[in-house]
This record gives C-alpha cells, structure tokens and sequence, in this order.
DNA sequence: ACCTGAACACCGTTCAAGT
DNA sequence: ACCTGAACACCGTTCAAGT
C-alpha cells in the first residue's frame, strides 16, 4: 500500500466527478455513495477525501457541471429561433428535453440540498444566474421601456414556473409525465406570460 | 420484553407520523430516521416496521398530511379575496406563505423520491389534484369561452409556475432568497399569466 | 507524500426469540 | 399476538499506519 502518484490530485478529482455523474445517471441521488466512487475509480473512499471536503461538495460540483451543459443546450437552441416568442419557446423546449432525457443528473440539482446552516457558494449561484441571463436576453428585444430590473424579474418568474412545470411533470406527482404534455404546459406557461408581459400592464 | 398493547395499531401509526412530522420540522429529511421516530414514541425500529411497509411509505403519509394542510390554508385565503385576478393572487400569496414558514416540511414533499421502478399511489394524486381544482376554481369566472379540459391546463401550468418560484427561491438557489422578493416573483407570474390568458389568444 | 484499511457512529430492514 | 434486540449489509467520515 502507500504511495502510488499514478494520477495527480486534478486528475483523481475529474475521475470521481465523471464517476459520480455516470452513478448518478444510472441509479439516482439514492445511488450515490463515496465507497461507490471511490471502488469505480480504483481508489479507496479515503482518497475520495483527500480531494473532496465532501460528498456535498462533490455533489456540488456534478451539479456545476449539469449546469454547463443546461447552458450549452440553451445557447444551441438560440440559434434556431427567429424572434422573442420563437426563442423563448425554443429556450423552454430545451430546458424540458434536457430535464426529461437526463432525468437523475437534473433532479440532483434539486434533490440535493446543502446541510442546514450551509449556503450555496457564490460560483455555483453564479451558473444559474447565467442560465437566466439566456432568458433576459431573449425577453430584451420584447421590453423597449423596461428597466433592467424589471425585465431580471420577469426572465426568474417564467424561468422557475418552466421549472417548476418541469419538477412536477417528470417526477410524476402531475399524474401526466409525457414529454408532450410538459412541452405543452411549458408553452402554455410561456405563451401567456409573455402575451401578459409584452402586452399592457405587466408590472 | 414482548406484548404491551398500549397502543394500537393505528394509534401508533398516528404517533409515528406526527413525531415524524416534528424531526421533519426540525431537522429536514436528511434528520430523519426510522430509529428517531421510533425512539420518539418509545417504541423499537421493529415495531415501525409492523406498522408501515417501510420508510418511504412512513414519508408518503407525512406528505399526504402536508397537502392537506396547504389545502386548508389555500381554501382559507379564498374567503377574503373579491375578483378572479385577486383570488388566484391569494392562493399564489398563502402557498408562498406556507411554503416559507414550513420550509422543511413543504420541502418533504418534493426531495423525497420513491425508489426508481415504484409511482406515486393514486390517493397521493388525488391531494394534489384537490389543491390544482381550487386554482381551477378560481380561474373558471375569467373562462367563460374555454373548456375544463383548457382550465385545468391553465391551472397546472400556473400552479406549477408558482411552486418552482417557490423551490429556487426558498432553497437558495436564486440568490433572493426573502419572502417579498418570492412574493414579487410569484406576483408577475401570475399578473402577466392571466394578462395573457384572459386576454386574446390564451391557446 | 500519498494512499490504505480499519475504525467509529450511524443507517434501513429483517426476524428469531421472548412474554 | 405483540414487541424486542440483535443481526446484516450498508452508509459518511477520520486517521494511524504503511510504503
């Protein structure tokens, strides 16, 4: 035993990560365990340890990644669309493909919660914030006379219900968990939100 | 050791789920364990075991008792609202309400997840079909033109909007994490939600 | 310096044995 | 018939000891 230095510490830390998200992806939050990880990458859970504060930081950053990857998918989608209800649509479209074909690496974004008196760290809010400036950006061209602040607003109101939609739909508690039903009720989400939003009052 | 009968099967079913219900309140999900609960009401784990199929189940019931409080709570806030637009505010404004003041308990019922092959029990729908009625309720004055089948998809796709504000909001993740500032958010959704299906298209 | 393996204090779940 | 207590197979986390 002892010494082996046959991977640095960066590269035991991108093992585990990728480890970890193909566990994850096969058999949930509930599958998940540092012993788990640690016997997929040949190394003992005691190294896991040594490059991880812990297993909720470990969590963290496999969620950071699914993050990346929302936003990608997100950008792609951008590239289809023409106008703002086209691409706010397409924005949605993608988010529920992605929450639905990657169904345990996106419920870990939700289902794993920090211990109690812990707060998410300032680089992981900063991700999700970059997911919501995608929607800021395609709502801008629909909100000439709206301040910056209100336009932040809107883009995390219609960006937590298309969640929310997402959350009940695909973890069954709606009764209907079809792809099409969700796309269906993402839309109509988006759709009257926006004609409320580009309409009239707004506020 | 063995027979006591003191209590009987459905009298410590019943404080099984309320001590439940306290380390829940407590401690959250991540606190709870089927020794903790036993312990609480001086039984052993096994005897736990006699009474529910499991933990999950033990969970289910908990939740169950969760929905209907929000349904009482949502009911409630009915009766002192005038107008469509006002009462679906009201309910918007009492799930929040709730949701922030039984943070751990409301929490429950979305990061708990049955094991992967089993669905939710019917009865479990039915409660939260009963809490997406009352929005329906509420929406049906401003729908005279549309269908139960458009109703009842305006209201899951409301209600679920409101609840995934509620989900980034209280666990952090948006990085506005005060009542008023969900309260702002759930408001828009809503205001520009029925904006939009009030108004013209809807679809 | 790097990694192991065993330990500690917990889990959920089962079930022979006691009264 | 009802309940216990110990057992089994797991957990997350730590850390002395080995090379």
């Amino acid at each position: 035993m002892g010494r082996r230095s046959d991977h640095s510490r960066d590269e035991i830390r991108e093992m585990a990560l990728a480890a970890a998200e193909q566990v994850v992806a096969e058999q949930g939050l509930a599958g998940l365990s540092a012993r788990k990880v640690a016997g997929a990458i040949g190394y003992t859970v005691g190294t896991l340890y040594l490059v991880f504060d812990n297993l909720d930081e470990l969590i963290l950053h496999v969620n950071v990644r699914t993050l990346d990857e929302l936003h990608a998918v997100m950008v792609k989608a951008l590239r289809r669309c023409r106008g703002p209800e086209s691409c706010v649509l397409a924005l949605g479209r993608a988010y529920v493909r992605y929450a639905d074909t990657h169904r345990h690496r996106w419920s870990l974004l939700f289902e794993h919660r920090l211990p109690e008196g812990q707060e998410v760290p300032e680089w992981f809010r900063a991700k999700v914030a970059a997911m919501f400036e995608l929607v800021e950006g395609a709502l801008a061209p629909m909100s000439d006379h709206r301040s910056g602040r209100e336009i932040g607003l809107a883009a995390r109101a219609l960006w937590s219900g298309v969640h929310g939609v997402a959350i009940l739909a695909l973890t069954d508690k709606l009764g209907t968990a079809s792809v099409e039903s969700v796309q269906a009720l993402t839309d109509s989400l988006i759709r009257n939100y926006l004609a409320g939003f580009a309409g009239a009052g707004g506020r």
